[in-house]
RNA sequence: UGGGGCGUAGCCAAGUGGUAAGGCACCAGGUUUUGGUCCUGGCAUGCGCAGGUUCGAACCCUGCCGCCCCAGCCA
């Protein structure tokens, strides 16, 4: 497999390490990942999910599914199920440990009472708008709420009421009463609860309020026993109050929240608000569609799991921003496929040529090896004969320097076949264009006869009577800028050709019926896999990633 | 201009006082019936900058500079 045996080290398993060696929690080791039930999960999350579960796995812990539904207006069914079948394609296993926050609004209520008797919370009447005023600013302190100091009875009644729907939604919250003056405005008085009436996905309108994430987090953390409970970056801030709650509420055996910069990749964008946009206006065809960092998408796309768990492991974890580049995810999938794969020769735009010294009728069966990296994975027929096609881009009337295709008067080999020889090619003679190539073949050097002389090229090629008519979509990135997210608008580095579909490509025989999802490596030319919608007319391929092409970057020096 | 976090090669990232791991990318060469793979070699006298401590500093101290996050009744 891809995935080296020995994982590398990061902060947060250094510090696991250390709490182990302290007997911290007994020894235990228990994470968890917590998605929002409200948009597609992707690669970034993919990140958060080989960590959370690689971590309990490499220390003999436990990895929980939570999700944390604890807002009913954006949250949705419709997510559940893709974000854990995602989850599991990507080979993690939460066995019975599939939870809601939404299952604790019981417990949660209960400890926010607890919270009032013990003065530490009560609700407040300010606007939304109050309430901000009175948070103050980055640099001045807040104003205490008029409602701060009212009576536990009074606290208790007001959020029974509110949790009874005696008040309209936003008419007063349950706030956290800590430190309006705190230089942290995560402090100042955090609301904990909201009223909010419409129907939970999962709870429908038993409640109409509900708690927010900085009260429900590290309490649903508590309740399951998370040891590590680990988020990005951008929550550092509210680690003060998830301890807080946790002190405050007596919890024994605290969890640990610990902190990571979450994953950017070069040429695309992984904000759900983002993505949603691209699905929503139609710059892509759905959240799955091959182009997108989602996890539907690069599964459809014919990424594996194995490959996108590797790169979650190449790419580490630490504490600075940063944007990694797409290379290193085409890296992992091309390592893995190499070795796996299937070779199958397709012929993506089709130049035709006559063998004219090869007998008209004649059909050769050849010998194809399936994979070279594996001879295990044996041999296929493949038919050869008088009329073929070939790469349009493999012959050149005037060829360039280090060009070793075909070009008049030009050998080359047939991969699995003969050396043939260019002798005329064929002009449409209104346009120029060219139509077909003659050329004629030697007998003598056919593929596995033994024959050892060397020709500078080898092409890939396809029976013309015998080949499969095949639709081969082409993917490039989505975005030309590495960063789109530097613009005022991210859609304005968005890539016009980020799909290029081919109608008329040829393809061996062996494609014929290809079930969907099965992946290939088209010779010299790159892995593609099956469309998960693809026909039994035409078969329909996507391109994964191509294979690393030196003439590309040859031609690139050359300045084409 | 308050608070939190971060700066190690083009991109990631180890390293936590003993003289800069690894991967990707890139470059050069070898093998090759895929211009693929594979193999070999190269790629930071340098760790944001400037001082200081030390026999010795990417690691400790001081001061700067730069980038990211925070003023949702989102998560």
């Amino acid at each position: 497999m891809t995935t080296n045996s020995e994982s590398s080290s990061n902060f947060i398993k250094n510090i696991i390490k250390e709490d182990l060696k302290n007997n911290k929690n007994n020894g235990r080791v228990h994470t968890r990942f917590p998605p929002e039930p409200n948009g597609y999960l992707h690669i970034g999350h993919a990140k958060s999910i080989c960590l959370n579960f690689g971590i309990a796995e490499e220390f003999g812990g436990l990895c929980n599914l939570r999700f944390d539904d604890t807002n009913p207006v954006k949250e949705d069914v419709e997510y559940i199920e893709s974000i854990k079948e995602d989850v599991r394609w990507l080979g993690f296993d939460w066995d019975k440990r599939l939870f809601y926050a939404s299952d604790y609004f019981d417990k949660l209520y209960q400890y926010a009472v607890e919270l009032i008797k013990a003065e530490k919370a009560y609700v407040c009447d300010l606007t939304l708008e109050e309430i901000r005023e009175y948070r103050g600013t980055l640099t001045e302190p807040g104003k205490e709420s008029p409602y701060r100091e009212r009576t536990i009875e009074e606290n208790l009644d007001l959020f029974e009421k509110m949790k009874a729907g005696f008040f309209a939604d936003g008419s007063r919250v349950l706030r956290a009463k800590i430190d309006m003056a705190s230089p942290n405005l995560n402090m100042r008085d955090p609301v904990i609860y909201r009223i909010q009436r419409g129907n939970h996905y999962r709870t429908g309108d038993r409640w109409c309020i509900y708690p927010m994430y900085d009260f429900a987090h590290p309490l649903s953390d508590a309740v399951e026993g998370v040891t590590h409970s680990i988020c990005s970056l951008e929550f550092a801030d509210h680690r003060p109050l998830y301890d807080w709650i946790i002190e405050t509420l007596n919890i024994e055996q605290p969890p640990q929240q610990m902190e990571f910069a979450r994953l950017n990749l070069s040429s695309t964008v992984m904000s759900k608000r983002k993505l949603r946009e691209l699905v929503d206006h139609g710059y892509v065809d759905g959240w799955d569609d091959p182009r997108l960092p989602t996890i539907s998408g690069l599964r459809r796309r014919g990424y594996t799991p194995d490959s996108i768990r590797d790169f979650c492991e190449r790419i580490g974890v630490a504490k600075a921003n940063s944007i990694v580049n797409i290379a290193m995810l085409e890296h992992c999938v091309r390592e893995e496929l190499n070795y796996s794969v299937q070779r199958v020769m397709a012929v993506l735009r089709p130049l035709k040529i006559v063998i004219e010294n090869y007998p008209e009728n004649k059909v050769e069966m050849l010998d194809a090896e399936n994979n070279p990296e594996d001879p295990g994975a044996g041999l296929r027929k493949i038919p050869f004969s008088r009329v073929l096609y070939v790469e349009q881009g493999d012959f050149r009337e005037d060829p360039p320097k280090k060009f070793f295709r075909l070009a008049p008067g030009r050998e080359v080999r047939l991969k699995h076949a003969y050396i043939i020889k260019c002798e005329r090619a064929v002009k449409d003679e209104q346009t120029g264009e060219i139509k077909e190539l003659h050329c004629t073949y030697d007998p003598d050097t056919r593929s596995g006869s033994g024959e050892t002389r060397k020709v500078k090229g080898t092409l890939h090629w396809v029976s013309a009577a015998h080949a499969v008519e095949a639709e081969v979509r082409l993917y490039d990135n989505l975005f030309l800028k590495e960063n789109p997210d530097e613009d005022d608008d991210f859609k304005a580095s968005l890539n016009k050709d980020s799909l290029e579909t081919l109608t008329s490509c040829m393809v061996e025989p062996e494609l014929k019926d290809p079930v969907p999802g099965t992946r290939y490596q088209f010779l010299r030319h790159g892995y593609f896999c099956v469309d998960t919608y693809s026909g039994s007319d035409k078969p329909v391929f996507n391109r994964i990633v191509s294979l690393k092409d030196t003439w590309a970057k040859i031609q690139k020096a050359q300045g084409k």
